[in-house]
DNA sequence: TGCCAGGCCGGGT
DNA sequence: ACCCGGCATGGC
């Protein structure tokens, strides 16, 4: 997140968990609730999740589609495919040759630790099971909290691009006191989540849709280039 | 036309 | 511990 570190905090407003269940109030009542992840199954959730890496959705949509069309949305199908094969179905994701592997070695985890079986892997404890999908290369901290979250129903909250700068742009911020000189705030993953779970208990629901709104958002009134202030539900913290 | 999109990795300081 | 370039398509 390059473009987080021009925007600091003069005076940051502290986040709470009152401030934070009132964006989310916000956010619902101007949205509705999200219903994510727009997906049919849990691994196509998860195959969603590693293809969205810095990549639209729209763009996945197209891999997915074509992957559906060819019959290989599976974990033995994604298992046999090569990957000059694989990175041809899933091209209009972007990345497609470090995607193509990235798949293939997340389809590898699956067998060998579960037999290419997702309700084995949804048994597992939900941290221990964090750590083995770090360990994987080519997921990060919040392919793996999208994992957990939307494809195994549990309580990670995921942060992304869009809650760093719609959080930052409106100086909510968690710093636990006001720094001087200001600090930027591109703060690492851990510290962006730590704030959602100390002011939250654990809660797969909220988690979910809190994260849908963000991104909902997002995609409207907070793009990188350019904030809209015109009916966005929080433009009463600019 | 150029910038952006629901990151992550590896090499360099 | 940070910082950066690379990876690549499709939409506006």
């Amino acid at each position: 997140m390059k473009s987080l570190k021009r925007f600091v905090f003069p005076k940051s407003r502290r986040l709470n968990a009152n401030r934070l269940n009132e964006v989310y109030r916000n956010l619902y009542k101007a949205f509705g609730p999200q219903k994510w992840w727009p997906g049919e199954s849990p691994f196509e959730i998860m195959v969603g999740a590693i293809l969205t890496q810095n990549t639209s959705w729209a763009n996945v949509e197209k891999a997915i589609r074509n992957l559906k069309q060819a019959r290989k949305l599976s974990p033995p199908a994604i298992l046999k495919l090569k990957d000059r094969k694989l990175a041809e179905l899933i091209r209009p994701s972007g990345y497609f040759n470090v995607k193509a592997k990235r798949l293939k070695i997340f389809v590898d985890f699956l067998f060998k630790k579960f037999g290419g079986d997702i309700r084995l892997m949804a048994r597992v404890d939900g941290r221990a099971l964090r750590v083995e999908l770090l360990q994987i290369p080519g997921i990060g901290p919040e392919t793996a909290d999208s994992i957990l979250l939307y494809a195994l129903g549990k309580p990670f909250f995921v942060i992304d691009a869009y809650t760093k700068r719609i959080f930052a742009r409106h100086r909510l911020s968690f710093e636990s006191r006001p720094t001087s000189p200001p600090r930027l705030v591109d703060l690492p993953y851990s510290a962006w989540q730590e704030i959602f779970t100390r002011h939250f208990s654990p809660d797969v629901s909220l988690y979910n849709d809190f994260h849908a709104q963000i991104v909902r958002l997002g995609k409207t009134y907070c793009k990188a280039s350019v904030t809209l202030c015109s009916a966005c539900p929080l433009a009463k913290y600019l």
